[in-house]
DNA sequence: AATCGTCTGCTTTTT
DNA sequence: GCAGACGATT
């Protein structure tokens, strides 16, 4: 901890407060009088920044606390990118491409260069592209298969649209520092000590910005678990941690093995299962936390029982314990496994929270307003162009868009300018070339309001959405009162976010659009008095922890997921079943169905090989008959009393 | 432009 | 078994 200078891998097992060490680290080399701002600190997600940043402030003196980075990946790459893409023949303007826009694009790209009967799944080719790119792969390998075509073409039209994805956003920046050592010597110049959290998630492109930013004084600490690897197939390269040493030569290696958060019950479970992956650190975790309950696993017969099963028990501990809702989470393989759930819970009136699930970012009205938006900052992005161009209908119909989209390929030039060119409108029906013009004088008009230097920019774009109709429209094609209300709230949300955006940044709707790209933040994470049990994915659930734990659909199939197997990744599998027992402070149960629903129709199952590798000291087996002949809890029955008399009463 | 019907194909998803 | 996508229909 106390090392300051060289390599420093900090290997720190689940629970044992990884963010403060990076906060410590931190605050000890300001102390030691490291200049605040030219401390680095990388993290994978926004709230794992901001609480970073939050905790830190809490540390030492706020003011220095803000003059350190700390940052995503991609928000860090777009700071560098904004300041110097030109070199890479960019415009500084450039727009921020999503994975929908992403797919939109090479859903276009297939079916215009795919012969009639070749075919090639949209969503395939984007993962491979995105795997190429996250290999640090600027070019297909082979242009004359149909993927590699593809993948061409995408980054031809990409940077005609002056636009990057996610990935250009790290393959872009690694490019830009590589290539130009002017750019390289400034960030070098800047940063002195970089910091990176969750290291075994990186990919090779991250590994390489961090190298490159980190030149040969290699002033990089990196704080990770390589048992919590489970992005590998996001491209995340468990090698980065395992062989941290080929990288980063004679690091200094400290081994954070205390838990905090579990009772020895459930960590020496956890401990039984991992130890079967070979290839990791080797590491024992202990706790200090004697006592608790045995983990619990136990068969249920179908999905069903198991979902009714879990409302009672957490109703029933909630009640006998006097707990709150909140200590309870209910962990699954996947998200479709939570609508039974779901159910069972509001039987008996139980708050629960889901997270995860469709983005704020999928609602349609959320990513009209950002289109415009992206628009009005970069005219040449057809993809935002096209979403908007007869959003509300204004009389462009699809012909008249396939014709600009023709010419535009044909002229080289974005569909915008096209529909300004003399020629082109002079091809077009009369009515058709009228509602053209109309549309380009209105955005050029905005365009102009919106970098005037004064510019309210907030309040243009919330006059933009009523006057252009598009609020009209929106609420026209709503076809209930509840759904109108629904969509309005995601046009206010942005719109106020944009507001108070504004009162804390001076890069205007520029900034604000990145902002807004890059936190892809859930819907229902954004307030966290979201109250009741979290029902949340294994996956999502990592870096958090809940008192009570479910764990459920522990099935040969499901967990390890049948994939897994065919694709070799099952020790990927079995680190996830690890991160979800390590979430549980005090109680872990472990469900399995001799039966499940799938694909419409019951499915016979069997209980998980993992479960197997469980040390049998530390957990107990049960059939659900058991628990089900006990009585029923007063509680527990008055609650479907209750609810019984809530659903009598709307009738 | 909207709506209806049929087809398909099924993890996980930090940005 | 259900959602999402696409195409045919009015």
């Amino acid at each position: 901890m106390r090392t300051t200078e060289g390599p420093l891998l900090i290997l720190a097992g689940a629970g044992s407060g990884k963010t403060r060490v990076i906060t410590a680290r931190t605050a000890f080399l300001i102390s030691r009088g490291v200049a605040p701002e030219s401390i680095l600190a990388v993290t994978f997600t926004n709230k794992a920044a901001k609480e970073m940043r939050e905790r830190l402030a809490t540390m030492i003196d706020p003011e220095q606390a803000k003059l350190v980075m700390m940052s995503t990946f991609h928000a860090l790459c777009v700071r560098i990118l904004r300041l110097d893409i030109e070199q890479l023949g960019y415009k500084k303007n450039f727009s921020i491409y999503d994975e929908s826009d992403q797919s939109g694009l090479i859903k276009k790209i297939i079916t215009r260069i795919a012969a009639r009967e070749e075919k090639l799944d949209p969503a395939l080719a984007k993962n491979l592209i995105s795997q190429a790119k996250n290999k640090g792969w600027h070019e297909p390998g082979d242009d004359k298969t149909l993927i590699g075509a593809v993948f061409a073409r995408y980054n031809q039209e990409l940077k005609s649209l002056n636009a990057v994805d996610f990935d250009d956003l790290l393959l872009l920046a690694v490019k830009l520092l590589s290539e130009h050592s002017n750019v390289r010597a400034r960030w070098q110049g800047k940063f002195r000590y970089l910091m990176v959290d969750e290291f075994q998630d990186t990919n090779r492109l991250q590994l390489n910005l961090i190298s490159l930013l980190a030149d040969e004084r290699m002033n990089v600490a990196v704080v990770g678990d390589d048992d919590q690897s489970i992005y590998g197939w996001r491209g995340a390269e468990v090698s980065n941690i395992l062989e941290f040493e080929t990288h980063f030569p004679n690091p200094t290696v400290i081994k954070l093995e205390q838990n905090y958060r579990s009772t020895n019950f459930i960590l020496g479970t956890a401990n039984s299962l991992i130890k079967n992956n070979p290839r990791r650190r080797p590491k024992k975790l202990w706790s200090a936390k004697e006592g608790g309950e045995k983990v619990r696993i136990i068969a249920m017969m179908d999905d069903r029982q198991e979902a009714s099963w879990l409302a009672g028990e957490i109703h029933s501990r909630k009640t006998s314990e006097s707990l709150k809702w909140e200590d309870f989470a209910v962990l699954f393989r996947m998200n479709a496994q939570s609508r039974l759930i779901e159910t069972e819970l509001r039987q008996l009136r139980i708050p629960y929270r889901i997270i995860g699930g469709k983005s704020f970012f999928d609602r349609r009205e959320v990513k009209d307003i950002l289109a415009y938006a992206a628009c009005l900052l970069n005219t040449d992005d057809d993809v935002s162009l096209l979403r908007i161009v007869n959003t509300p209908a204004r009389g462009i119909s699809d012909g008249t868009v396939e014709k600009a989209t023709t010419a535009s390929i044909h002229k080289r030039c974005s569909i915008f300018q096209i529909m300004r060119d003399e020629e082109f409108l002079a091809e077009l029906p009369a009515r058709a070339r009228g509602a053209v013009e109309k549309f380009t004088i209105f955005l050029d008009d905005l365009e102009l309001k919106m970098n005037e230097p004064l510019a309210n920019q907030p309040s243009l774009l919330r006059t933009l959405l009523a006057e252009s109709g598009y609020l009209a429209e929106l609420q026209r094609t709503c076809k209930t009162p509840e759904e109108w209300l629904n969509r309005e709230q995601g046009v206010n949300d942005v719109l106020n976010s944009f507001e108070q955006y504004e009162g804390r940044s001076e890069k205007g709707l520029r900034g604000f659009l990145d902002e807004m790209l890059l936190r892809h933040e859930r819907e229902n994470e954004k307030e966290d008095d979201g109250l009741g049990v979290t029902l949340i994915t294994l996956h999502a659930s990592k870096g958090l922890e809940f008192p009570h734990v479910h764990l459920i659909g522990c099935e040969e199939g499901l967990l390890p997921h049948d994939r897994s197997k065919v694709e070799g990744n099952v020790d990927e599998e079995r680190r996830l079943l690890y991160v979800g027992i390590t979430r549980a402070k005090n109680t872990l149960s472990i469900t399995w169905c001799r039966n499940r629903t799938k694909y419409g129709s019951i499915m016979p199952c069997t209980m998980s090989s993992f479960l197997k590798e469980l040390d049998p000291e530390l957990s107990e087996h049960i059939n659900a008959g058991q628990l089900l002949s006990a009585p029923v809890s007063q509680e527990n029955a008055s609650a479907k009393f209750d609810a019984i008399l809530d659903m009598l009463g709307k009738l």
